[in-house]
DNA sequence: TTGTAGGCGTTATCAC
DNA sequence: GTGATAACGCCTACAA
C-alpha cells in the first residue's frame, strides 16, 4: 500500500510535518538544503501525496465528473475523449458515469458526482429530464451541458451545443439542391432536443425551397443504429416513398444503409441519404455517408475550458456566455 | 455548494456530530425516533456525504481507475461501458484516463490513479511498457489487465484475456476450409501481445493445414482503420497477392475493406476478410464483416469483480486466479 | 442511547 | 526557517 503519508517522512527527516508538506511544496520558506533532503526522502520512500487528504483542505477536488448516456456511442466518445485530454492537460482527473438515458441512473449518477465532490460536471446528449435538471441545479457547482437543451437554467449552467437548426437546413438544402422534392426525416431519440432543432433546420429548408411538408416522412428514431434499421421498411412502404431521407444522425443513417442494401436499394440512386455528427466510421460505411459533421473535438474542449474558467472568478470576469459551435456539410456517396 | 456538514446537522438537531454520524449510517444504537428526526432534517438541509472525508477514515475510496489507450477505440468502450456498469452495480465509481499509447501518459495516468488512491486499477489493451510494468506494481492495489500481456506479475496483478491464439486458429481455419491458400495477416500495434498471440494462431493454423508460411504475407499494422487501408496497396502489389486476410482487429478489417473497395476489389470474391473483436460496426460494413467475436461485457464485468475480489480478503480465498475468455467465429458475407 | 476525543493526510496560520 | 496547532468532514472506540 500507499501507506507512507508526510508525517513519516518528517520522522525519517527529522523535520516537522510541516515542514515536509512545504518542501514538498517548493515553498522557498524551507531551506534550499532541507528542501532536497526532504525531496530525496519522499522519492526514496516512495511517497505519493493523498489527492482527496489535500482536497478536504483546499476545497478542490481536481476532478471533473462527465455524465453520458452510453460510451459506446462513438459520437460521445469522441466528446469523451476531447474532455479527458483537455481536463488531463488542466490537471483535472475524469469520473465517469453512464445513465443509460435511465432517468434512475442519471439521479444517481448526480448524486455520485456531488458525494465524490467534483468541481464541475459535463454532461452529454441527455434529455435533461425535470427532474434532473433540478439536481443539477442543487449541486452547486459548473454545469456545462452538451447538446442538452435546456428551458431554465441555473446560475451556474452553460452549455455547448452545434447549432443543430443550421446543420439541418445543410443538409436539406444539400438535398434540395439535389432535386429531391420527397425528402424524409428520421427522428432521434423521443423528447431530445437536438433533434427538434435538426427537425426545424429541415422544415425550414424545405419551407423555404417552397416545398410542403408531408409529416407521414417524418419517422421516429432512437439515436442509434437499429432506428435507421426499423425506419426503413416504413419508408418504402409508403405510398409516395422518399427519394431521399435525412437522418438525426450517423448511427440512424448507418441502420438505414445496411437496410437499405438488404433490400437491394441502391444508394443514393434509389434513395439519398445523409447524417448528422461525422463519425470516423461515416467514411467507411459504403457508400460513404454524406453528413454534418460537428467539431466534437473542440466541443469537449471548450466544455472543459468553461468548467475551469467558471471555478475561477478570476479568469471569469462574469464574461461566459453559451456557446454555438457551427457543423459543416461533408458530401461524400451516399447523396 | 454542498456546504451542510454533520456537524451543522448536529447543531439543528441538538444532538453531537457522532449522533448524526450514526444515525446517518442507519446504526441500531440510536434510538428510532431520533434517527428519523436527524434522517429527515439531513435530507431537509441537503446534506450529501462527502465520500473523500469518509475515504480518508475508511481506507477505501470505492473507486476503480481504468486507463484505456484511447476510448474512441470501440473494442475498447464496449469494455469500459461494462466496467461502469459493474462497478455501478457494486457501488464504486471508475476514474477514466485515456494515454494515447504515450508513455508519458501513461505513468502519468498511474501516478495520477496513486494518488486519487483509487481501490483498483484496469487496464486496456496496453502494450504494458516495461517502465509502466514496475510502476503498476508500486501501486500497491489490485490490477487487472484486459488483453495485456506481462511476462511476470505482481502479486497483486491478474488478467482478463480472450484466448487470442485460438480466435487466430478460429479465424485462419475458417479460410482455409473455404479454400484459401494464400492468407495474408496484417498486425495489430507494434510489440502488442494480443497480436503476436493472433498471428501465432495464423501460423498455426497454417501449419497443420500443411501451408507454408509466406513472411511477404505479414503486413504491418496498427490497429486503426488506416493499419487496415494503407496495407491494401502493399498486398495487391505483391508477387503473388493473397486470396484472403485475416486481420488483427476489426478496425484494420474495415480500413482494408474501404481501400479494397476504392480499388474496385469485390470482397469476398477478390478477396476474402476476416476482422476480430466484433465491434457494433462489424455487422453494418459491406460486406458485414466475418470476425472472432470476443465477449466484451463479460470481460468488462469479471476485471471489475476480479478488482473487488482481490479487495476483500474473506471473498477472495486464495482462489483468484487469471482469467481467459473464448472468442467464437462469427461468420458473415465478407469470407 | 448519547457525547467526548482522537485520528485519517493535508495545508495554513500562527508563533518562535 | 521551522515547529506547534488548528482546521477540512467523517468514523469509531471509549466514556458516560
Amino acid at each position: 500500500m500507499s501507506r507512507v503519508s508526510i508525517k513519516d517522512i518528517a520522522r525519517a527527516a527529522n523535520v516537522s510535518h510541516s515542514t515536509v508538506s512545504r518542501a514538498l511544496g517548493n515553498s522557498p520558506l524551507v531551506r534550499a538544503e532541507t528542501r532536497a533532503r526532504i525531496q530525496r526522502l519522499a522519492q526514496e520512500m516512495g511517497y505519493s501525496p493523498d489527492a482527496w487528504a489535500r482536497s478536504l483542505v483546499m476545497g478542490r477536488t481536481q476532478t471533473i465528473g462527465v455524465v453520458v448516456t452510453a460510451i459506446t456511442d462513438p459520437f460521445i466518445a469522441e466528446i469523451v475523449q476531447a474532455i479527458e485530454q483537455t481536463a488531463y492537460h488542466h490537471d483535472h482527473t475524469v469520473i465517469l458515469a453512464t445513465s443509460n438515458a435511465e432517468p434512475e441512473r442519471e439521479l444517481a449518477a448526480v448524486e455520485m458526482l456531488r458525494s465524490k465532490r467534483v468541481d464541475g460536471v459535463i454532461v452529454t446528449s441527455s434529455r435533461v429530464g425535470a427532474l434532473y435538471q433540478e439536481h443539477l441545479d442543487r449541486l452547486g457547482v459548473p454545469v456545462v451541458l452538451i447538446n442538452s437543451h435546456r428551458q431554465q437554467r441555473g446560475p451556474y449552467t452553460f452549455s455547448v451545443n452545434v447549432d443543430n437548426q443550421h446543420g439541418g437546413r445543410l443538409a436539406t438544402d444539400h438535398l434540395i439542391r439535389l432535386g429531391h422534392r420527397r425528402i424524409a426525416y428520421i427522428s432521434g431519440p423521443e423528447g431530445n432536443s437536438d433533434d427538434l432543432a435538426r427537425q426545424a433546420g429541415y422544415r425550414q429548408a424545405l419551407s423555404l425551397a417552397g416545398i410542403d411538408l408531408d409529416p407521414d416522412l417524418i419517422l421516429p428514431g432512437n439515436g442509434r443504429l437499429s432506428g435507421g434499421e426499423d425506419a426503413l421498411p416504413r419508408l418504402v412502404g409508403l405510398a409516395e416513398p422518399p427519394t431521399a431521407v435525412f437522418c438525426y444522425n450517423d448511427m440512424t443513417a448507418i441502420g438505414l444503409l445496411r437496410a437499405a442494401r438488404q433490400r437491394h436499394l441502391i444508394v443514393p440512386r434509389d434513395l439519398a441519404v445523409v447524417g448528422f455528427d461525422d463519425i470516423p466510421f461515416a467514411s467507411y460505411v459504403c457508400p460513404p455517408l454524406t453528413t454534418v459533421a460537428q467539431p466534437k473535438f473542440e466541443m469537449g474542449r471548450r466544455a472543459v475550458e468553461m468548467v475551469l474558467t467558471l471555478l475561477d472568478p478570476a479568469l471569469a470576469g462574469g464574461s461566459i456566455s453559451n456557446v454555438v459551435v457551427q457543423g459543416r456539410l461533408i458530401v461524400r456517396e451516399s447523396s
